[in-house]
DNA sequence: ATATATGTGTTAAAATTTTGGCAGATGAAA
DNA sequence: TTTCATCTGCCAAAATTTTAACACATATAT
């Protein structure tokens, strides 16, 4: 998904477990996963992924606390290219054509307005 | 990916590049690949994927052309929608916000004025 | 201080994933 | 036809991932 291409499904589903909280300990993300395993079981895969450089953790009394080594930001916006890329020919028009129609987003009259306020920021700045 | 949790690595590699060109045979995704296995192996995660239901083939000549089972645009959605859960709150403001902010982006006037208008569409629906 | 509950690191077994060899099938070319 | 290159399916070895038991450490509360 979302990163990097080379880590496991746990290990991912980890990432995307601290990246949704910003910061995690062990227990914490033994809590958030719907299928986890054994709380043993996420230490070592935390230390893992800090060995491999996508972690850091600070100690805090007794407990590790993780975070990602690279800032969300910049997670977020290379997942992001990416999935445009698989889905949309990279095009952020497409995704967001579909996201609107999608039913199931349902934004209301003032989430529009903002959006569009968003791009109109972006219009001006361009000149 | 993108959609399924329970892909594995190569799987999801597998689904995300037959999602990129909507349809494939082993040859091309191999090629495709830039750390492909044997084309053997490739086919065999292709018959898996298929045993597992995100993959349908349907021979062409002596190849077999596969294709996934979930239209595109169904994984396109929920992709986004787990992309946008795990770093930007669910929100698609916080989304665009990023993208337009990314130096990378850099979107042409042309580009953000059918932004603008997708966005005025979908305001004048509601009504 | 000491007991206790809860941490961590080490290690290795179990499970899954990943890989490709090989046999037989199939279409194309001679 | 017959040959040949290339495809599929089966299978099992190799590599990786996933899991947790166990030993030791550390904070907290009595």
């Amino acid at each position: 998904m979302t990163h990097d291409p080379h880590l496991s499904r746990r290990e991912r589903q980890i990432m995307e477990a601290v990246y949704e909280r910003e910061t995690a300990t062990a227990a914490q993300i033994t809590e958030a996963l719907p299928d986890a395993p054994s709380n043993t079981a996420v230490r070592t895969l935390l230390r893992i992924l800090e060995r491999k450089g996508h972690l850091t953790h600070v100690r805090q009394g007794r407990e590790f606390v993780y975070k990602p080594t690279q800032p969300r930001q910049r997670a977020a916006r290379s997942a992001l290219r990416r999935l445009l890329d698989t889905f949309f020919d990279g095009s952020v028009e497409q995704a967001l054509a579909s996201y609107l129609a999608d039913p199931k987003s349902r934004l209301s009259e003032a989430e529009m307005k903002r959006l569009a306020e968003l791009i109109e920021q972006a219009r001006s700045g361009k000149h």
